[in-house]
DNA sequence: AGGATCCCCCGCCAGA
DNA sequence: AGTCTGGCGGGGGATC
């Protein structure tokens, strides 16, 4: 059970990227529901802490690295620049997945995670400017680039800037279910799941943000999981060819039309598992899966338990 | 649990 | 030249 988080910061902070990892694990939010954590900014010397980019402002950080050997989770922000991470950071990194924690980098801080060895044969990402730096200075690592997040279980890292709060928000469900990250991200007020593997590019949300064709659709179709929806289907309540269809799904939504279907298919039965005491079965037909088989594959294979086992966790009755 | 069938979906290309 | 559309084919994943 996640209940001490600790972020590393020193010379060169990005506070964009400390700033969120602040806003997620540092906020007490008991008040939704939201279980606090015990929180810490730690650095090797405390005291002042330049910030990077020239930005003209330093913070003044209260707790060293011994502060970290308690954590649960140990983030490492990004930095201005991509290397040489204290050695103290680098061991306090080590020492942390070696006692069963967990690492979560944001950004560059993928970087740091490497030079501490943690990335050597687990897969993992950066942001998109960085990848094919990140395997070259890591061939041991799998970096697989283009999409949000990466969990290789006790290591999870990030991509660019604001997919770290994706990356959090994934660990929040993963440690807390559905309903406590919904609440953190509704406090923050971002979407409350964009799934890991959803690109890093969404194309027309930067070049047209006003013009998200395809949003009474995806409406649409949230409101008529139930019900059996095929892409072409879609494509015609759009009033575009199928082809077309995928087309501005994967620029607009950043991934296809089926995988963001079943992702929401997931979703709700999420819901359904922590809120209701309906049986599998009936919530596999209540999301639109065929088979209770369909669901339980897909559940598994993206939330890593059982949606019994979710239940037992995360649901009403759970302890 | 495995295999047949269905349906995505992406690269390609021609046309607007 | 450059962009957008939409039909086709095939491989692979999903469904049953």
């Amino acid at each position: 059970m996640l209940r001490d988080v600790a972020v590393l910061v020193w010379d060169g902070a990005l506070p964009f990227e400390l700033g969120l990892l602040c806003e997620s694990w540092g906020l007490d939010r008991s008040e939704h529901g939201v279980p606090r954590l015990d929180f810490a900014v730690c650095t090797p010397r405390p005291g002042p802490v330049r910030t990077g980019l020239a930005l003209g402002f330093s913070l003044d950080v209260e707790h060293g690295l011994d502060r970290a050997a308690s954590a649960d989770l140990v983030c490492v922000s990004a930095m201005q620049g991509h290397a040489g991470a204290p050695p103290e950071v680098l061991a306090t990194l080590r020492a942390a997945v070696e006692r069963g924690a967990r690492v979560l980098s944001v950004c560059s801080g993928a970087f740091f995670l490497g030079e501490a060895g943690l990335l050597d044969g687990r897969e993992c990402t950066t942001h998109w400017l960085h990848t094919d730096e990140l395997a070259a200075r890591f061939p041991q690592a799998r970096v697989v680039p283009e999409v949000l997040y990466v969990d290789s279980g006790q290591v999870i890292t990030s991509a660019g800037s604001a997919a770290g709060l994706d990356a959090c928000l994934h660990l929040w469900r993963e440690e807390f279910g559905a309903r406590v990250a919904s609440a953190v991200a509704r406090r923050m007020v971002v979407p409350p799941h964009r799934d890991g593997g959803q690109a890093q590019f969404i194309r027309s949300a930067v070049v047209e943000p006003q013009c998200e064709t395809l949003r009474p659709v995806l409406d649409w179709v949230t409101e008529h999981l139930d019900e059996p929806l095929s892409v072409d289907d879609l494509a015609r309540r759009a009033a575009m060819s199928p082809r077309t269809f995928a087309r501005r799904f994967r620029d607009e939504v950043g991934t296809t039309p089926h995988a963001w279907i079943t992702a929401q298919r997931l979703r709700r039965a999420e819901e359904l598992l922590e809120a209701t005491d309906r049986p599998v079965e009936r919530i596999a037909t209540d999301v639109g899966f065929g088979q209770a088989a369909a669901l339980r594959h897909h559940f598994t294979r993206t939330r890593g338990v059982s949606p019994q086992d979710y239940r037992r966790t995360f649901g009403r009755r759970a302890g």
